[in-house]
DNA sequence: GTCTATAGGATGATAGAC
DNA sequence: GTCTATCATCCTATAGAC
């Protein structure tokens, strides 16, 4: 039995408006009401709103970071690299997939530093997997496209997941795995 | 020599503005200064910032219908008509790709009308781009993926173009048109 | 931990002068 | 076609009572 803090509520439902409507159209106000209660209790839980939108970003993409060095440490061909981070971000999305969308879409709202932390997260990731792609072509384990065109189709569809598993949410999850590894590693012909 | 209206000017820079912030985060004040006018002149050629929305997204929706019932009219494979598809989308990107970002990310904040017609050419673009894959399927010509799992990697990866093009935009159109085709429809082994 | 009251500023939009 | 002036409303956030 896992006890909520009003401080998670506050996140929790923070993120389902943020993703309905984005970080900018929600005010303080929309996420007191939605709790039932009034703005200004808000801030005896958080700073403000700046802060909410940061703690659901930023876990985010220290996960994705987590799941990146675990790969990186493991000593597999890149192909078998590929196919651990496809499905490690699948269970991301699966399991936080409101954030995803903020994470996707509002983290230019960042504060200053928050967002600089972020970029950062977030570039060495695309630099870390960029380069095993890359390595994957060198060794002609795949076939010779340019990597960047790789490295762009593949991410943007993990990132968008969020998008479609609640639209057709009813895929098993291990299915969902076998045949987006296989669509996104072999092609569809 | 094309003469720019006002108008035009008013809607090139707000997409320039939604594109960066998101269509809630930028006001009509900053439009009018970016533009060196003041707010309320603005409404001399507009009339209020959500008919900007509007003539941003759903032109190019429509746009996009035009491009899958010109393919839908064609006598060819699935596969054919896949890679027109895919060909024909980052055409369509590269021309408006401040645009894409407005559509993909606040087509939510349409009013009413604007939004069912958007969301009805989109629902049909869709199930048109299913029904593809389906025939492609069925008559062998793709490998058994589930249908949904093929659509979506596409469609996010097609919808999101816009996010690259502008990082690594000096890939000539033809190599990414190739190598893009490649990607989606052979897979990368 | 929630409330009321309020500060201080931004917002979309209109009226009317030039 | 642009301006100034303005309205009514909303915004984030704080102070202080209970």
């Amino acid at each position: 039995m896992k006890a909520v803090t009003r401080k998670e509520e506050i996140l929790h439902i923070a993120a389902l408006l943020f993703k309905a409507n984005g970080y900018s159209a929600v005010s303080m106000r929309d996420i007191a009401t939605a709790l039932g209660i009034k703005a200004s209790s808000l801030y005896n839980h958080i700073s403000g709103k700046q802060e909410i939108l940061g703690l659901i970003v930023l876990p985010i993409a220290e996960e994705f970071t987590k799941g990146m060095n675990l790969v990186l440490t493991t000593e597999i061909s890149s192909l078998g690299k590929i196919k651990r981070l496809i499905e490690y971000q699948i269970d991301t999305t699966l399991r936080h997939s409101n954030a995803m969308a903020i994470v996707n879409n509002d983290w230019m709202h960042l504060d200053t530093e928050n967002k600089t932390k972020f970029l950062n997260l977030r570039n060495s990731y695309e630099e870390n997997f960029r380069n095993i792609i890359r390595q994957g072509i060198t060794q002609n384990e795949f076939n010779p496209a340019h990597p960047e065109v790789i490295l762009f189709s593949i991410l943007s569809t993990l990132r968008n997941l969020y998008l479609w598993h609640e639209k057709r949410g009813k895929l098993e999850v291990n299915v969902l795995k076998r045949d987006m590894v296989k669509v996104l590693v072999n092609g569809i012909v």
